[in-house]
DNA sequence: GCAATTAGTGGACGGCCGTCTAACAATCAA
DNA sequence: TTGATTGTTAGACGGCCGTCCACTAATTGC
């Protein structure tokens, strides 16, 4: 794979990081939903069609410009340390509540815009929701095999919940911080 | 309050009625965001602006034909029965999966419409998203009461989970049945 | 009967989105 | 040098949304 160079003229990178900083910016600035594709492409210098050779839609480019560094904030757990499962959640469930103070309506249009596109609904799912979900049942799946959660529990549907509290709470403007990942914690492992 | 009959022309309530019905229809042969508001207008023989008399927006229209039957579906559990609140618990969760068959669909659009615009989630969360939290917050209070759910469980954040569970799999398209119900409910009560 | 008031009609409007077209630009291969 | 191929540009396009306007229609109070 790869190496071989494709012939024709070669795509601006510039273009792609404008675009990409370009929409970051102006979606913390003014939310997404009053951010213009023409807005995003006249600040960036661009023709309207280079946006559209990269990405399927606004929300494309905006889920790759927001979300490239949340990965960042979204890491894994580490997983070596001594402690104990219910600290790792609790504190992998803060970090990700903090940087919603940030993203956290961005995230929301997304999710809304996921709805609305079933192409993007896919990538969105991929490279978001997916991963998330993973670490989370990795992590509840190592309380079991430590012992710390019992043996019974249904480790995808405990998954659910999980997300879902915390995916319910962000749709209706709820409430997101420490103390809540904190209650999670509790009720999960009660 | 009322009998006061404001002066000027009185309004059309067969218009309303139409307006309803055909959004109705359209929204679950079409798929909600496959019908445009020219459509609706067109079938029901009125002007646009009718519409935009009554509602803000199609999704208020929307939200109004669809779910005035919904409450049919999602309705209080049978308190007074001998039944224990996990049966109570599942057979609500049962029964509103099973509505979800019919408008699911429907309601992921409404939750991704009230996530842009400001009006319309309020007027969401009042009608739609409040009562049925407020049916299962009082379902595990009771739970409570009867000592089948330890008093030490925090039952707003168990509430957050349980509904939480189900807005995720809907907006994530996966399985909502009876399953599902049963597993929530042991995993609660676990 | 005559205002005043409120509703309904038809159409125009500005703004947005994502697609498309036609011309020009940059690269590779022969 | 000449094509073939692909990217970029500017702008037009059709479709949608929600607002606005001028006009007509139905009702109340005087």
């Amino acid at each position: 794979m790869s190496g071989k160079r494709p012939s024709g003229r070669p795509a601006n990178q510039d273009a792609s990081t404008a675009l990409k900083a370009v929409a970051l910016r102006l979606v913390r600035e003014l939310g997404y939903e009053k951010v213009s594709v023409s807005a995003i492409i006249e600040q960036a210098g661009v023709a309207r069609q280079t946006l559209y050779n990269r990405w399927n839609t606004k929300a494309d480019l905006v889920l790759e410009s927001v979300f490239e560094q949340t990965n960042t904030y979204a890491a894994e757990p580490s997983w070596d340390g001594a402690e104990d499962c219910r600290t790792l959640l609790e504190g992998f469930l803060t970090r990700i509540f903090e940087h919603l103070r940030i993203d956290g309506e961005t995230l929301r249009a997304l999710i809304a815009a996921s709805q609305q596109d079933a192409k993007f609904h896919k990538s969105f799912h991929a490279n978001f929701v997916l991963p998330r979900e993973e670490m989370i049942t990795a992590l509840l799946r190592r309380a079991q095999d430590r012992g710390e959660l019992s043996a019974g529990r249904n480790v995808e549907t405990l998954s659910a919940l999980i997300h879902g509290a915390f995916w319910y709470r962000l749709l209706n403007r709820g409430v997101l911080d420490a103390g809540f990942a904190k209650e999670i914690v509790a009720e999960t492992f009660a």
